[in-house]
DNA sequence: TCGGAAACCATCAATTGTGCCGGTTTTACC
DNA sequence: GGTAAAACCGGCACAATTGATGGTTTCCGA
């Protein structure tokens, strides 16, 4: 096969991508995802564990950490709250839970929308930048976020959290690397780049609130993005 | 004098500096602070509220804005719960006070050393960013970051800190025109400069995790610095 | 088909957090 | 010097949350 065609082409199918995708996402595919081809009780189940999630991250954008109870989780989803309790039996195993579910997803819908419109050269780069802005102001990152922040002052959750952020960090590095290849032979640089992405987008969305979501913010983002740009032609030489 | 000399001399007397920073920081300085040179009475009050104020801090650094809770602060204090509920009726007035104590705090620890130590031209862009770094590593800013999550999600919280983080802004930005006079004249680029370290930072910080607090954290904290540099210098020209 | 396992639900006990009250000591003011 | 106010303390009642138990229905596999 040719391998530098693989990432331009538009690929043929749906399904080629998706497969593309899950070869990607295997590494970090929760287990009730998989279980939702299996057969009725396990696809149940699977199903299940996957609406509890969702409600989950329902309940995390929109009361946070500090609001999420396992009550109002079971009441979200419609369920009750002993049927909860049978697929996750504590509230950790919920959150444990919703960590690789949102690493996942994050990921899933990133690499969709990505894969899906793929121009070349430099203005990748700047697509790339904005596909990431718009991956961020999702619900999913809305409670990728809380759970970022509630583990840093919870032992138990920051040591769950720190292996699938490990995880997440090292497919995100070869996905990086195959998707710019004019970068392969710069690696040090490339991972910069993305480093600076991620931290700079993460301040940028909690900075919306004081730069009042208007000019301000829009410029501190379109110079992310130029220096971003800066980086990846050169023009910011590495090591600094 | 000698300008240069400045930074290393000690100042003449505290006092001196102590008046400029509460020229600067009088219209945030929470009343507790004001009621420090009362007498015996609101003196007292004064200095219950900010160890109150302080165990709060201590509080969120240590468990997050969901460990919070009035039982836990009391303790911290050494002082019963019914006092505190004397000095803040309700937990909502003792997050309300963390709030502009926080803030007050942040500002006047940045002011207390950037003042301290004053270089010229393009060095002191360079030094102030470190400076905020530094900043940005404090258990007063741990805190605060605590408080801007939980205000995503919390109404009436939202509501204290989003009026909080406008008059701090307001005062910030005085401040950079004041020690930022190169700049006076293209105040947008500044803006631009200041608002983009903010962010940078704060997601800096939060990346920490991930990042593995070593070479990879310390390359993006100095691609932000040269960023900032470059916008100083004209390099990236505004508008974008 | 039949025994067992899994999905599902309702409820209880224990803990914790918040707000509010009465009561005591100390300070301020006339 | 005496009265009122404020600083300070302990405890109670109410609500909310978590983990765990007992019991019913549905489905899988031998």
């Amino acid at each position: 096969m040719p391998p530098t065609k693989t990432l331009a082409e538009p690929v043929t199918t749906t399904d080629a991508r998706d497969v593309a995708a899950d070869a990607m996402l295997s590494g970090i595919q929760p287990a009730a995802i998989a279980n939702l081809s299996a057969s009725w009780q396990k696809r149940k189940s699977a199903e299940m564990q996957l609406m509890l999630l969702e409600a989950a991250i329902n309940c995390l954008t929109a009361h946070g950490y500090a609001g999420l109870s396992t009550q109002l989780v079971a009441q979200t989803a419609k369920v009750s709250r002993g049927t909860m309790a049978h697929h996750f039996p504590s509230k950790m195993a919920l959150v444990a839970g919703v960590v690789d579910y949102t690493f996942y997803r994050r990921m899933e819908r990133f690499l969709d929308d990505f894969r899906k419109s793929r121009t070349l050269g430099s203005a990748a780069v700047a697509e790339a930048t904005d596909m990431y802005w718009k991956s961020v102001q999702t619900r999913e990152y809305a409670a990728y976020l809380e759970l970022a922040v509630a583990a840093r002052t919870a032992p138990e959750l920051n040591e769950y959290f720190q292996a699938a952020a490990a995880r997440y960090d090292r497919l995100w590095s070869e996905e990086m690397v195959k998707s710019f290849p004019q970068w392969k032979d710069r690696w040090d640089e490339l991972q910069l780049a993305s480093d600076f992405a991620m931290a700079a987008h993460m301040g940028l969305l909690m900075s919306k609130g004081p730069l009042g979501d208007g000019a301000r913010l829009d410029q501190v983002r379109k110079l992310i993005s130029h220096v971003i740009r800066l980086l990846h032609s050169g023009a910011i030489k590495y090591p600094l």
